[in-house]
DNA sequence: TGGACATTACGATGGCGATCGTAATTGGAG
DNA sequence: CTCCAATTACGATCGCCATCGTAATGTCCA
Protein backbone atom coordinates (compact mmCIF):
# COMPACT_ATOMS: atom_id res chain seq x y z
CA UNK A 1 0.00 0.00 0.00
CA UNK A 2 2.96 1.98 0.40
CA UNK A 3 3.77 2.61 -3.46
CA UNK A 4 6.00 5.87 -2.63
CA UNK A 5 9.35 6.23 -4.56
CA UNK A 6 11.97 7.77 -2.72
CA UNK A 7 10.56 7.00 0.98
CA UNK A 8 13.39 7.50 3.81
CA UNK A 9 13.66 5.68 7.05
CA UNK A 10 12.65 7.88 10.11
CA UNK A 11 15.26 10.20 11.27
CA UNK A 12 15.38 13.65 13.30
CA UNK A 13 14.58 17.22 11.95
CA UNK A 14 17.80 19.60 10.93
CA UNK A 15 16.85 21.38 13.92
CA UNK A 16 16.16 18.35 16.09
CA UNK A 17 20.07 17.13 16.43
CA UNK A 18 21.28 16.67 19.71
CA UNK A 19 25.13 16.79 20.59
CA UNK A 20 24.92 14.55 23.67
CA UNK A 21 23.27 12.16 20.73
CA UNK A 22 25.84 12.54 18.06
CA UNK A 23 28.39 12.11 20.30
CA UNK A 24 27.59 9.21 22.06
CA UNK A 25 27.04 7.77 18.02
CA UNK A 26 30.22 8.77 17.23
CA UNK A 27 32.13 7.44 19.88
CA UNK A 28 32.16 3.82 18.80
CA UNK A 29 35.31 3.26 16.81
CA UNK A 30 33.29 0.82 14.31
CA UNK A 31 30.34 3.29 13.80
CA UNK A 32 33.10 5.94 13.30
CA UNK A 33 34.73 3.73 10.45
CA UNK A 34 31.41 3.33 8.79
CA UNK A 35 30.73 7.51 8.90
CA UNK A 36 34.88 7.46 7.16
CA UNK A 37 33.60 4.84 4.39
CA UNK A 38 30.59 6.24 3.60
CA UNK A 39 32.72 9.85 3.49
CA UNK A 40 34.47 7.95 1.03
CA UNK A 41 32.37 5.93 -1.29
CA UNK A 42 29.37 8.32 -0.91
CA UNK A 43 26.79 6.04 -0.13
CA UNK A 44 26.19 2.30 0.71
CA UNK A 45 24.61 -0.35 2.06
CA UNK A 46 25.04 -2.57 5.46
CA UNK A 47 26.06 -5.60 3.07
CA UNK A 48 28.32 -3.26 1.26
CA UNK A 49 30.84 -2.19 3.79
CA UNK A 50 33.38 -4.65 4.67
CA UNK A 51 33.77 -4.24 8.46
CA UNK A 52 35.14 -6.93 10.97
CA UNK A 53 31.08 -7.37 12.49
CA UNK A 54 28.51 -9.04 10.95
CA UNK A 55 25.72 -8.05 9.18
CA UNK A 56 23.32 -7.68 12.24
CA UNK A 57 25.84 -5.45 13.91
CA UNK A 58 26.63 -3.17 11.01
CA UNK A 59 22.36 -2.98 11.06
CA UNK A 60 22.60 -1.62 14.73
CA UNK A 61 25.06 0.58 14.01
CA UNK A 62 23.53 2.04 10.92
CA UNK A 63 20.16 2.73 13.01
CA UNK A 64 21.91 4.58 15.90
CA UNK A 65 23.60 6.87 13.34
CA UNK A 66 20.43 7.72 11.74
CA UNK A 67 18.34 8.09 14.85
CA UNK A 68 21.35 10.08 15.94
CA UNK A 69 21.28 12.62 12.65
CA UNK A 70 24.76 11.53 11.21
CA UNK A 71 23.06 9.31 8.37
CA UNK A 72 20.04 9.13 6.34
CA UNK A 73 18.97 5.97 5.09
CA UNK A 74 17.21 5.66 1.21
CA UNK A 75 14.46 2.90 0.92
CA UNK A 76 15.47 1.84 -2.71
CA UNK A 77 13.85 -1.72 -3.63
CA UNK A 78 15.19 -4.46 -1.16
CA UNK A 79 17.76 -2.21 -0.29
CA UNK A 80 18.66 0.40 2.16
CA UNK A 81 21.59 3.16 1.00
CA UNK A 82 22.65 5.18 3.50
CA UNK A 83 24.69 8.68 2.90
CA UNK A 84 26.01 10.97 5.40
CA UNK A 85 23.87 14.03 6.46
CA UNK A 86 27.09 16.42 5.89
CA UNK A 87 25.16 19.72 5.63
CA UNK A 88 22.93 19.29 7.88
CA UNK A 89 25.72 18.20 10.69
CA UNK A 90 27.98 21.50 9.40
CA UNK A 91 25.49 23.78 10.04
CA UNK A 92 24.64 23.14 13.48
CA UNK A 93 27.80 21.80 14.41
CA UNK A 94 30.55 23.40 12.27
CA UNK A 95 33.64 21.32 11.52
CA UNK A 96 32.76 18.92 13.92
CA UNK A 97 31.93 15.87 11.59
CA UNK A 98 34.76 16.94 9.35
CA UNK A 99 37.34 17.39 12.03
CA UNK A 100 36.38 13.65 12.65
CA UNK A 101 36.23 12.08 9.55
CA UNK A 102 40.02 13.84 9.23
CA UNK A 103 41.30 12.55 12.41
CA UNK A 104 40.15 8.70 11.62
CA UNK A 105 41.99 6.62 9.59
CA UNK A 106 40.49 4.06 7.56
CA UNK A 107 41.96 0.73 7.25
CA UNK A 108 43.56 -0.16 3.87
CA UNK A 109 41.53 -2.00 1.56
CA UNK A 110 38.51 -1.94 3.65
CA UNK A 111 36.57 0.30 0.71
CA UNK A 112 33.60 -1.26 -0.02
CA UNK A 113 32.76 -4.62 -2.02
CA UNK A 114 32.52 -3.86 -5.41
CA UNK A 115 28.40 -2.63 -5.03
CA UNK A 116 29.43 1.12 -5.30
CA UNK A 117 32.99 1.20 -5.70
CA UNK A 118 34.67 4.23 -6.83
CA UNK A 119 38.34 3.47 -7.85
CA UNK A 120 40.39 0.41 -9.74
CA UNK B 1 62.77 18.35 34.02
CA UNK B 2 61.02 18.80 37.92
CA UNK B 3 60.38 22.53 38.43
CA UNK B 4 58.91 22.87 41.25
CA UNK B 5 56.87 26.29 40.74
CA UNK B 6 54.78 24.49 37.46
CA UNK B 7 54.29 21.12 38.38
CA UNK B 8 51.55 19.41 36.04
CA UNK B 9 49.77 16.04 36.31
CA UNK B 10 50.77 13.75 33.03
CA UNK B 11 48.94 14.26 29.99
CA UNK B 12 49.01 13.54 26.39
CA UNK B 13 51.34 15.94 24.05
CA UNK B 14 49.69 17.55 21.33
CA UNK B 15 50.58 15.74 18.82
CA UNK B 16 49.50 12.45 21.11
CA UNK B 17 45.25 13.31 21.04
CA UNK B 18 43.45 10.49 19.67
CA UNK B 19 40.05 11.52 18.17
CA UNK B 20 38.26 8.15 19.66
CA UNK B 21 39.79 8.81 22.92
CA UNK B 22 38.51 12.59 22.87
CA UNK B 23 35.17 11.43 21.35
CA UNK B 24 34.58 8.55 24.57
CA UNK B 25 35.58 11.42 26.83
CA UNK B 26 33.17 14.16 25.38
CA UNK B 27 30.16 11.50 24.73
CA UNK B 28 29.27 11.59 28.60
CA UNK B 29 26.79 14.10 29.63
CA UNK B 30 28.70 14.78 32.87
CA UNK B 31 32.23 15.27 31.29
CA UNK B 32 30.47 17.83 28.96
CA UNK B 33 29.15 19.74 31.26
CA UNK B 34 32.56 20.10 33.19
CA UNK B 35 34.18 21.23 29.59
CA UNK B 36 31.14 23.35 29.78
CA UNK B 37 32.01 24.84 33.43
CA UNK B 38 35.28 25.10 32.30
CA UNK B 39 34.89 27.09 29.53
CA UNK B 40 33.03 29.76 31.51
CA UNK B 41 35.50 29.59 34.34
CA UNK B 42 38.55 29.36 33.16
CA UNK B 43 40.32 27.25 35.77
CA UNK B 44 38.41 25.06 38.48
CA UNK B 45 39.02 22.15 40.73
CA UNK B 46 37.22 19.45 41.58
CA UNK B 47 35.45 20.96 44.60
CA UNK B 48 34.79 24.38 43.13
CA UNK B 49 32.61 22.53 40.84
CA UNK B 50 28.81 21.90 41.17
CA UNK B 51 27.68 19.36 39.94
CA UNK B 52 24.89 16.63 40.47
CA UNK B 53 27.78 13.79 41.51
CA UNK B 54 30.21 13.00 44.52
CA UNK B 55 33.39 14.75 44.54
CA UNK B 56 35.32 10.77 43.71
CA UNK B 57 33.35 10.76 40.91
CA UNK B 58 34.09 14.54 39.60
CA UNK B 59 37.57 13.54 40.39
CA UNK B 60 36.90 10.25 38.34
CA UNK B 61 35.90 12.49 35.46
CA UNK B 62 38.82 15.20 35.74
CA UNK B 63 41.28 12.36 35.29
CA UNK B 64 39.49 10.92 32.39
CA UNK B 65 39.64 14.66 30.63
CA UNK B 66 42.93 14.63 31.46
CA UNK B 67 44.43 11.51 30.01
CA UNK B 68 42.11 12.15 27.09
CA UNK B 69 43.78 15.04 26.11
CA UNK B 70 40.53 17.74 26.83
CA UNK B 71 42.21 19.09 30.04
CA UNK B 72 45.59 20.38 31.94
CA UNK B 73 46.05 19.99 35.26
CA UNK B 74 48.31 22.81 37.25
CA UNK B 75 49.58 21.54 40.53
CA UNK B 76 48.81 23.65 43.64
CA UNK B 77 49.19 23.21 47.28
CA UNK B 78 47.06 20.49 47.85
CA UNK B 79 44.25 21.71 44.83
CA UNK B 80 44.76 20.97 40.90
CA UNK B 81 43.17 23.23 39.06
CA UNK B 82 42.42 22.50 35.57
CA UNK B 83 41.86 24.03 32.76
CA UNK B 84 41.07 23.51 28.83
CA UNK B 85 43.46 22.81 26.78
CA UNK B 86 41.72 24.79 24.02
CA UNK B 87 44.67 25.82 21.85
CA UNK B 88 46.03 21.96 21.48
CA UNK B 89 42.51 20.85 20.56
CA UNK B 90 41.91 23.70 18.45
CA UNK B 91 44.95 23.03 16.17
CA UNK B 92 43.90 19.05 16.62
CA UNK B 93 40.65 18.78 16.00
CA UNK B 94 39.08 21.98 14.25
CA UNK B 95 35.94 23.40 15.42
CA UNK B 96 35.02 20.14 17.34
CA UNK B 97 35.34 21.98 21.06
CA UNK B 98 34.00 24.99 19.85
CA UNK B 99 31.07 23.19 18.29
CA UNK B 100 30.32 20.85 21.28
CA UNK B 101 30.58 23.79 24.21
CA UNK B 102 28.68 26.06 22.11
CA UNK B 103 25.97 23.07 21.69
CA UNK B 104 26.28 22.51 25.47
CA UNK B 105 23.74 24.12 27.55
CA UNK B 106 25.03 24.92 30.95
CA UNK B 107 22.11 24.30 33.52
CA UNK B 108 21.76 27.69 34.95
CA UNK B 109 23.13 28.21 38.74
CA UNK B 110 26.19 26.29 38.13
CA UNK B 111 28.71 28.11 38.00
CA UNK B 112 31.33 27.50 40.62
CA UNK B 113 31.08 27.68 44.22
CA UNK B 114 32.79 31.56 44.55
CA UNK B 115 36.15 29.59 44.49
CA UNK B 116 38.14 30.98 41.86
CA UNK B 117 35.34 32.52 40.05
CA UNK B 118 36.47 35.39 37.74
CA UNK B 119 32.92 36.20 36.05
CA UNK B 120 33.67 40.52 35.95
C1' DT C 1 5.33 -19.20 -7.77
C1' DG C 2 9.61 -20.30 -5.53
C1' DG C 3 14.25 -19.31 -4.32
C1' DA C 4 18.01 -16.18 -3.24
C1' DC C 5 19.28 -12.10 -1.00
C1' DA C 6 19.04 -7.75 1.99
C1' DT C 7 17.43 -5.90 6.08
C1' DT C 8 16.19 -5.94 10.66
C1' DA C 9 13.57 -7.25 14.89
C1' DC C 10 14.44 -10.00 18.87
C1' DG C 11 16.61 -12.19 22.74
C1' DA C 12 20.92 -13.48 25.07
C1' DT C 13 25.42 -12.50 26.73
C1' DG C 14 29.71 -10.54 28.10
C1' DG C 15 32.28 -6.60 29.18
C1' DC C 16 32.91 -1.89 30.06
C1' DG C 17 32.20 2.23 32.66
C1' DA C 18 29.58 5.65 35.70
C1' DT C 19 28.78 6.07 40.31
C1' DC C 20 29.40 5.51 45.08
C1' DG C 21 31.63 4.92 49.85
C1' DT C 22 35.81 4.56 52.18
C1' DA C 23 40.36 5.30 53.26
C1' DA C 24 44.94 7.09 52.54
C1' DT C 25 47.81 10.99 51.43
C1' DT C 26 49.19 15.63 51.49
C1' DG C 27 49.37 20.64 52.15
C1' DG C 28 47.70 24.64 54.74
C1' DA C 29 46.06 26.96 58.87
C1' DG C 30 45.97 27.69 63.75
C1' DC D 1 52.02 19.51 66.32
C1' DT D 2 47.13 18.96 65.35
C1' DC D 3 43.11 19.49 62.66
C1' DC D 4 40.90 20.16 58.37
C1' DA D 5 40.17 20.35 53.53
C1' DA D 6 41.28 18.55 48.86
C1' DT D 7 42.40 14.90 46.04
C1' DT D 8 42.44 10.38 44.60
C1' DA D 9 43.32 5.35 44.74
C1' DC D 10 40.60 1.32 45.51
C1' DG D 11 36.94 -1.97 45.42
C1' DA D 12 31.99 -2.91 44.67
C1' DT D 13 27.79 -2.43 42.27
C1' DC D 14 24.83 -1.96 38.55
C1' DG D 15 22.99 -0.56 34.24
C1' DC D 16 23.98 0.03 29.49
C1' DC D 17 25.54 -1.49 25.02
C1' DA D 18 28.31 -3.91 21.35
C1' DT D 19 28.02 -8.18 19.45
C1' DC D 20 26.13 -12.37 18.04
C1' DG D 21 22.75 -15.99 16.21
C1' DT D 22 18.32 -16.70 14.61
C1' DA D 23 14.18 -15.82 12.51
C1' DA D 24 10.85 -12.97 10.18
C1' DT D 25 9.80 -9.79 6.52
C1' DG D 26 10.12 -7.97 2.01
C1' DT D 27 12.05 -7.51 -2.84
C1' DC D 28 13.79 -9.11 -7.10
C1' DC D 29 14.28 -12.50 -10.66
C1' DA D 30 13.91 -16.82 -13.23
Amino acid sequence: MNDERGAWLPQPGPDELDIGTVLQALADPTRRQIVALLDVVGEATCTSLDLPVKVSTVSHHMKVLRESGVVSTRVDGNTRPSRLRHADLERRFPGLLTSIIRATPVPSGSSTRSDDADDR
